[in-house]
DNA sequence: AAGACCCGCAACCGCGGTTGT
DNA sequence: CACAACCGCGGTTGCGGGTCT
């Protein structure tokens, strides 16, 4: 690596701050065209004046068509919080599980919400609890993340007889994850894959003059693991392709809602993008992926009055 | 009605990893 | 091997809207 940093762009004269919807129909318009295969050239290319950094993070956080609007699930914060408890802060490695779901989004989602709620759910448990209490030095021997509070909601469970209710199902092969509430239970902060301190006290051991933990055996439901080990060899079973075109569909449509460019009433309005022909496998769209000929008048009429052109020069 | 305060979230910043020369 | 360029990730910031006083 070198030494010192060039900055990723020249700042001095682009905007900062909140994207205005001309520069987000100028991004997604150049996008269609030309894919990102660079997004360091690319804001000069689109003709924003935005670094490329900026751009990246506009696209694959509100603009590309697979993102999903809207409130989290109760399974998608389910997951969240077990996946937290196993990978910890790896926000892009649990968004990768998350179909349509933003690592951004799902940190924003823990900082601003999941953590308070397993927070109180701590206490109120905690208040439950009275008996078989931990060791509290070894408790914080043994974790002092995040992780550790989460497992500490765990104390005293059999991690087996009460495992959280989210049944994962493979459909296909690879692509599909279906998400299912088994049951009603109140699980949020039921994660299965964590220790018990029965488990970590049972572990002491002693040899040799020092005293030692064995690694507890943790009790990690299979579908985790297999998410896991998937991620680690470059799959997820979080993408949801065959529906991939209806989703492009509706947020375009959202999209151009969103932007005052047709009524939402209105069903007969034609979105930027009619191709049901599919997308392309991958996370990631290129040209390829649209039709490049927006269908809505109005947003053609946008589209002219904020002067977007219809040639570009590479 | 107005100011203070709180909170959610979009965006920025800086670092690490990877790739190209 | 050294360096530069770039991408992606995670932490942090600060704006704007909602609520409280």
């Amino acid at each position: 690596m070198g030494k010192g940093r060039a900055p990723c762009c020249d700042k001095v004269g682009l905007n900062k701050g909140t994207w205005t919807p001309e520069e987000d129909l100028r991004l997604i318009a150049h996008i269609q065209r030309y894919g990102h295969a660079n997004w360091r050239a690319l804001p000069k290319k689109a003709g924003l004046l935005r670094c490329g950094k900026s751009c990246r993070l506009r696209w694959i956080n509100y603009l590309r068509p697979d993102i999903k609007l809207g409130h989290f699930t109760e399974q998608e914060e389910e997951i969240i919080i077990k996946l937290h408890a196993l990978l910890g802060n790896k926000w892009s490695k649990i968004a990768s599980h998350l179909p349509g779901r933003t690592d951004n989004e799902i940190k924003n989602v823990w900082n601003t919400y999941l953590k308070k709620k397993l927070r109180s759910r701590e206490q109120e448990e905690g208040e439950h609890k009275t008996t078989d209490k931990p060791n509290s030095s070894l408790n914080e021997s043994y974790c002092n993340s995040d992780q550790l509070q989460l497992q500490n909601r765990e104390n005293d469970k059999d991690p087996t007889s009460d495992t959280t209710e989210v049944q994962m199902e493979r459909k296909d092969d690879k692509s599909e994850l279906e998400v299912q509430p088994k049951s009603n239970s109140s699980a949020l902060s039921r994660c299965s894959s964590s220790l018990s301190f029965a488990t970590v006290e049972n572990c002491r051991g002693e040899e040799n003059g020092y005293e030692f933990f064995k690694i507890p055996e943790m009790t990690i439901e299979p579908e985790i693991w297999s998410m896991i080990e998937e991620d680690d060899h470059g799959e997820s079973l979080a993408v949801e392709k065959n529906t991939t075109t209806n989703e492009t569909r509706d947020w375009l449509e959202s999209l151009e809602i969103e932007l005052g460019l047709c009524d939402p009433q209105d069903e007969n309005q034609e979105t930027l993008v009619r191709d049901d022909t599919g997308l392309k496998e991958g996370n990631d769209l290129c040209i390829d992926d649209f039709q490049i000929e927006p269908a809505s008048p109005l947003l053609l009429e946008y589209l002219y009055d904020v002067n977007i052109e219809c040639s570009y020069v590479d």
